[in-house]
DNA sequence: TCGCTAAGTCAGCATTTGTTTACATCAACG
DNA sequence: CGTTGATGTAAACAAATGCTGACTTAGCGA
């Protein structure tokens, strides 16, 4: 997301605008804090870190965000409403199965596993704490209604709670990648993992799969 | 922070006047630091909290670890340390995976759990990510042997990419338990989890599973 | 009882960190 | 031009934090 100035000397009216722009440097300290908080959580990360890494100065953090738990509220903000986006009745559980692959199995500091990993950091803040819960629980609960959860109170039960299992393996495989430089896990190519996955997502989510013993 | 006795003046004796112990200090000490460092993470945690939790003067965490981070490596090598412990050759992936099963499921702020997350904590001391590291392999790989990894190098690597996983798995659902307040999830029994988790594991694990998915 | 050493306490230091305040600079507009 | 409001910069402050050194005290053997 480096900055393109790209001049386009053809078109008369708009200057080439480069510089001062709100927008921008908002968007800069919000990439910046998503890529800090996710890597190192909220403690180990200072505002100055961000500053810089934006290269921005560190008091606009406090005049576009109020503060440094605001910046991280947007950043949860942003997270939970990219997984809110795709609700549609329409997703089958392939559908949502392949995208929790692609997601888990994709570069381990990817846009995708960076919001994963931020979905699991926490500030302490209550409020940020409740988007962060209310965003892992809808995404079960849709994952849950894919996989087939009827009207049944008790089988709803028993699909959420496979449903969050899932989003377990998926959320543990992104940790264990990018927070730990577990080998061969790390290096491993979508194509070794996506095998794997796809065996226990559709153990857990598929209605009839394996016996359910016991 | 949190809780502390105050001042019970009017009691006459119980001021539980602990009498000097080097070494019940130190243990204190260690069983704070793994909680608050399991729970909120390195950076979060701050030495006159451990100190606060453990009912001991802030100094002698430096007089005993050496600094902070000597602490929190002291932390890891004891994780490391009960972690490598029962490497018995006899393991079956029943003995295995129950205990996997166990750790995973059992209470979400017990010792297993917090073990667990310890090993997801950093510091950024490389010292302490390598203990990490190399524990969370040698985890991996006594899972894989005990799974049948045979001699053949490609399957050997197979076998341990799946025990990564199946590591992944149970770490995620220690997390999601932990850090996040996610339901049905952090509630659910032991029960509610075993059945589930047994089959991911077991699908992941078993030599002969990789076709059984119907 | 004395004296010594380990264990523990206390106050403060140097730095970091989040935040604020005052100032500088740019762009638009009369 | 000069003004004005938005944007960015620099310095500094107060609190927090890790750590240190001097001091006190308990335990214990001589």
């Amino acid at each position: 997301m480096t900055s393109e100035p790209t001049i386009d000397a053809s078109t008369d009216v708009p200057p080439p605008v480069r510089g001062r722009d709100a927008d921008l440097t908002r968007a800069l300290l919000l990439e910046a804090a998503r890529r800090r908080f996710a890597r190192d959580g909220y403690g180990s990360t200072t505002v100055r870190d961000i500053a810089a890494d934006a290269g921005v100065n560190v008091a606009l953090i406090n005049r576009y965000f109020g503060s440094k738990e605001g910046l991280f509220e947007a950043c949860i903000s942003r997270v939970a409403e990219a997984f809110a986006r795709p609700a549609e009745p329409g997703t089958t559980v392939e559908r949502v199965l392949q995208r929790m692959i692609d997601s888990a199995s994709g570069a381990s500091n990817g846009e995708q596993a960076q919001m994963l990993l931020l979905l699991l950091r926490s500030s302490g803040d209550e409020h940020a704490d409740g988007i962060r819960r209310s965003t892992l629980e809808g995404f079960a609960r849709r994952l849950a209604e894919a996989s087939g959860s009827g009207p049944d109170a008790v089988d709803d039960h028993r699909f959420l709670l496979r449903a969050q299992i899932a989003m377990a393996t998926a959320l543990g495989l992104v940790i264990l990648r990018s927070s730990t430089g577990l080998e061969p896990l790390t290096s491993a190519s979508e194509e070794d993992l996506a095998g794997p996955l796809r065996e226990v997502l559709t153990v857990l989510l598929e209605p009839g799969a394996t016996g359910r013993d016991r």
